[in-house]
Formats: C-alpha cells, sequence, structure tokens
DNA sequence: CTGTTAGCGCGTTCAT
DNA sequence: ATGAACGCGCTAACAG
C-alpha cells in the first residue's frame, strides 16, 4: 500500500502532538510571532519538517476572518498598457474575494521614484499584506521597499524588475528575449535596409534590456540590416509621433520600426500621415486599443505582448504563495511573451 | 458609507435565517439533494438570489474533509503534444493538492471511440467529480458524455470541443484563428510558390478547424502562393516523414510547409534529409522535444502553441467553478496562440 | 421532510 | 511562556 497516498495531510493538530504541545504553541512558532521559548520553538520546527507540514491557507484565511490584502501601485500617465494593468486588477477582484483576497489598484505618479517611495511608506502593515509595485530602477524606490519589507509587508515587482532589493518575487516576461524576438522577426521581414528604434526611457529596465536583446540579435543574425541610433519617445502619444515622423522623413530607405514603449497612438499616426505605412514593417509592444487598430489597419505588422490579465493573475498566485511563508522564494509561474498579428487578436 | 464595501458575504446562516429554515435545509438545497420540499426549496432560492450568496468552495471542500477529484482522460500514442499535456498534470497535481483538489492523468488508446467511451463509462460518481477529455467527434463518445453528465459527473472538453454534446466547457484555443495565423505568417515570409500542408486526421475537429482557417486566409490575402491539397500523417512520425518528403520531393517550387498536427520529428527529419531546409518556411504545432530541435537547428521557423500548462490550469480553474454548480456554464478564461521563434523559446 | 449538532484546519482571545 | 476553547463557512450523521 502506498504511504503517499494512504497518509492524509498533517495538521496543527499533528505537529502540536509530534513536538508535545499545544495549538497555540504551533501557531505562534509558524507565524513567528513572540511568546516562545527557542528550545520550544525548535521542537516544533522539528516536527513540522518531519512531518512535512503545510498550512492550509484557505482554512487559514477562514479562520482569520480577514481576507489576504493586496495592492498595486500602478503608474498613471497616459500610458494604455497601465490603464490596462489597473483594468486587470478590477476584473480580477471579483474571483479573487473568492478566494478570500481583497486586491486593488492604486495610481501612482509614473517615473517619480518620490512619489512611489511615499505610496509604499503610507502602507499600513496591518492593512496590508502585500504590495506590487511598477518601478523605475532608482534609489528612493529601493530604500522604500527595504523599509515596506521590515514593516512585515511582502513587496513584488511587476513589468520591471528590481534585482538587488527587498522584492521577494518579479512577475513580468524576459524582457531580453521580448527584444531577440522584435529583432527575428523584423529579420526575417526586411531583406535589408535601416532599422529604427524608438524607446520610452533608458531610465526604465525594461526598455534597456529590450533594447540589448534587439541588438544583439539583428547584429549577430542580420548584418544586411543597419541600425539607426535608438530615440526616445518618454512613452508618451505625442513626442513618439514626432520622434517617429522624423525617422521616416530622414531615412527614405528605412525598412522596419521597432517601438519598445509605449505612445503607438502616435506611432500609428505617423506612419499613416507618411503614406510608407505599407512599405514599412512595424513591431510594437503591448496589445492597446492603438496598437489592435494598428494591426488591424496593417500599419503595424506585429505585437508583442505581456498579457497583463495573466500578469495579474500570476502576481495574486505568488502573493498567496508567498503569504504561506516559505523561506525561499516561490517558483513564480513565467510569464510567456505573447506575439500578436492581426489574425490572432484576442 | 458604500454598502458594498461594508456588507459581509452572505453565509449559509444568513440564507437560513432569511429563508427562514434550517442550514441542513439550505445545504440540502444548495446541493440539489433530495427530501426538500418544492416550496421549502423556492423559499431558499429566493433568498439565495435575494442576498447574492454564493458558496465558500475552500471551506465546503474542508467541511466535506474529501479533495474535489478531477481526472483528465488523455490519448496515448506517439503524439508528443498529449505526452507533455500529461505531464503538465502532473505537475500542477502538486499545486492543485495544497487547493484540495486530486488530479490525475490517464491515458486511453488514441483515436478509439470506444475505448475512450469506455474509460468514460467506468468513473464512478462518487469517487469522481468532473472528467476532462480530449476527444475525437464520435457517436459513442458523445453518447457516454451523456451517460457522465447523467451520473453527476462534469464533463469538459480539451482542446478538441464536442459541440452539441452534454460537456459542461471546452478548454482549449481557437483552431481557426490557428490556421488563420499560421496562413498568416507563412504569407509574409513566402513571396510565392506552393505551399503544403500536413494534418493529422480530417476526423479531428480541431485539425478540420485549422486547415479552414489556413486555407481562407491563404486564399484571401495571399494570391501569390498556391495551396496544395493536404494530406494526413496521423499524428505518427514515419508517416509523417514520409508525406513531408514526398511534398518536397514532388515540388521543387515548395516555399512553404505547414503541418497543423503532430509527429513533428518525421516533418524535421524529412526537411533535414532533403538539404532544403533553408530555403522553406515551415510552420508546426506544439512547443515539443522536436519543434523545440527544430526552432534551434532552422527547421521550423514558427511553432503556434497551446500551453499544455496554461491549458490544464485553466481546465482546474473551471472544475472549481462548476463545481460550484452555477446554472450557466461559468467564463472560462481564454487560452492563448502562442507564437514560438527560436528567439523566444520559454 | 426538516432541524440539531459535531467537526473539517486554523487563528485568536482569554486564562493559567 | 503555554494551553483550552470558541468560531470562521460549510457538510454530514443523526434525530425527530
Amino acid at each position: 500500500m502506498n504511504e503517499i497516498e494512504v497518509r492524509r495531510r498533517a495538521t496543527v493538530h499533528d505537529v502540536a502532538r509530534a513536538a508535545g504541545v499545544s495549538l497555540a504553541t504551533v501557531d505562534r512558532v509558524l507565524n513567528g510571532r513572540p511568546g516562545v521559548r527557542p528550545a520550544t520553538a525548535q521542537k516544533v520546527e522539528a516536527a513540522v519538517a518531519e512531518l512535512g507540514f503545510h498550512r492550509d491557507l484557505s482554512a487559514s484565511l477562514l479562520a482569520r476572518a480577514r481576507d489576504l490584502t493586496l495592492v498595486f501601485l500602478i503608474p498613471g500617465g497616459s500610458n494604455e498598457f497601465m490603464e490596462s494593468l489597473a483594468d486587470a486588477v478590477e476584473r480580477r477582484a471579483v474571483t479573487a474575494r473568492a478566494e478570500r483576497m481583497h486586491v486593488e489598484a492604486r495610481r501612482v505618479p509614473a517615473l517619480d521614484p518620490q512619489a512611489l517611495a511615499e505610496a509604499l511608506d503610507g502602507l499600513d502593515a496591518r492593512e496590508w499584506d502585500c504590495a506590487v509595485i511598477v518601478a523605475s530602477e532608482d534609489e528612493p524606490v529601493m530604500a522604500a521597499v527595504e523599509r515596506a519589507a521590515r514593516r512585515g509587508i511582502d513587496v513584488m515587482t511587476l513589468v520591471s524588475d528590481l534585482p538587488g532589493s527587498a522584492r521577494r518575487q518579479f512577475v513580468g516576461i524576459d524582457n531580453v528575449a521580448a527584444g531577440r524576438t522584435a529583432a527575428s522577426l523584423i529579420g526575417r521581414f526586411c531583406p535589408n535596409g535601416r532599422i529604427g528604434v524608438i524607446a520610452g526611457s533608458m531610465h526604465l529596465r525594461d526598455h534597456r534590456e529590450r533594447l540589448e536583446g534587439f541588438r544583439s540579435v539583428l547584429a549577430a543574425d542580420f548584418p544586411g540590416l543597419e541600425l539607426i541610433d535608438p530615440v526616445e519617445g518618454h512613452d508618451e502619444t505625442d513626442e513618439t509621433r514626432e520622434r517617429a515622423a522624423a525617422l521616416i522623413a530622414t531615412h527614405p530607405d528605412l525598412a522596419g520600426l521597432y517601438n519598445l514603449g509605449a505612445g503607438n497612438a502616435g506611432l500609428v499616426a505617423a506612419l499613416d500621415a507618411s503614406g510608407r505605412a505599407a512599405k514599412i514593417r512595424v513591431v510594437a509592444h503591448e496589445l492597446t486599443a492603438p496598437t489592435r487598430a494598428g494591426l488591424q489597419s496593417g500599419a503595424i505588422d506585429v505585437v508583442l505582448d505581456q498579457n497583463p490579465d495573466g500578469e495579474i493573475r500570476a502576481a495574486i498566485a505568488a502573493a498567496r504563495a508567498l503569504a504561506l511563508g516559505g523561506s525561499g522564494p516561490p517558483d513564480a509561474e513565467a510569464i510567456e511573451i505573447g506575439i500578436f498579428l492581426r489574425d490572432n487578436l484576442r
């Protein structure tokens, strides 16, 4: 008879019995609360390890009579993708509630390290179990993450990571791979010619990573294509339109365009106005209203997408895993880079 | 003060009080168990509707002291993708257990309606809450689904649907869109020439749908490309190799190849042996060992993938939703069609 | 046909 | 520093 099959899950009762202590003591050890002699704690931990005990999150939430709380701090401004992330949070809020989770999205000024730091500092640890941030790589943010973690709030990064910070987890795509993919597609679409690149800002880690990937594949695999120096549109519609228009006007042999940031409404407007949209292969990021329209009209050939809904779902799942308080980082499910053409729009 | 925010979730107690009955009666109505006068049931249902009551699955599972059980009936044979589906079930089994679910994968003979029907018939309704099948569209299967549903087992279809059957839910990609996407890619890669198509079997609904989508886009958008009549490789490695080799040998101007079924190891072998791999643009389905190798070597240009892990996750989530016993079909999360090039392999 | 009650696994007072 | 007892939302065994 198979032991694994037969053996019932270990419960706090089992742990208490094995350790020779009461339920309350087990609970204190499990939740790292004070009031337990080190020797006693050792015995409990030994029992936990030996029995392979895993806390039942649902039962735990049920008993606490309070939902697990999770707040997303998302950049505001005109960036369409951030809007869709916030929308995705609202959508998930309904189903999350059925799993005894309260999730909420708050907008903070974009590209403003101080504002994000203050938003983090303002979170009460008794109210929030976990905070998810979309951050630029700046010192004030790193410090605020550290403080939040010390207060007992699990911090996670979304979309763009903060390696070396106190963040417990990163949820997002592999941005170097995204850049490589864009190059690979542009390369197959364009036999030769010049390729333009528009970034949001080089201060954003995800944008830097995409450019890095794009550059390396273009250089290695497509010698017939020449990369024009990247320009910055700061993720704004108007600025992106101006940059794109300038690129198109300056280079009559422009064969491809890669916008690795936002501001796609401007990109499409510039392409349409130029009258050369059909001749230029375009790759952009994130499936939003403007990129969707661009795909439909043919102005944009391919959109690379990080699936905001999936990302939010993954973040919520990761938060549950963190709430169980395992020591190491829970293995986050990988977020796929979605590739969209006109014909597989969802 | 916002009512929604303030109001606590309704519980069975609230329903019982509002309906003027006991907890046990509420439970009986909720679970469709016998022994309740219609008039009483009405009152309970009215209270449920008025309070907007939703049963807490986790608490329910906790009280039953039995996990929600879910069995996947997956075709056996040499089809690599089915293997990866079964693997995905095993992987998810661990995390599912933490949510009080027991999931299990069983292999049944491929393309054998009788065998699948018998496997379904053999499922004890007291043991299994839900069955997920990957089925061909055949009468014996439809009938067995009907019988299982009557016994009280929720049946779901995976990968390939059975519209018109008693299945409660379908989890899978939009296969027409997949075919359209393949055509769109091939069309952009190939200026002109002949395009070959290899299917598994026209008895499979998903394969028929892919072909339909492929045909329509090729005809509508790429008049320079000529579609050769589809051949069948029956999802077998050897047969697919022979069919591919024949196509390549017969058509010196073969510009593209779309394998909408399995047997990709055979496809790659034929391409390699022909010495013309670099000249032929190839689109295949499902990220498996052979297609991965094909992407790396350059024999395959693009792989369309339905992400077995995501599919299994979605199926498990759908099973939970079904267990809640809502009347209509729960809105299944859409499965994305993944597009993979050498550079965004996961 | 309907109601009472115990208990699932866990957190939390309140005593000791 | 430690333990006993109650309750979270729900199901099921047993009464009536």
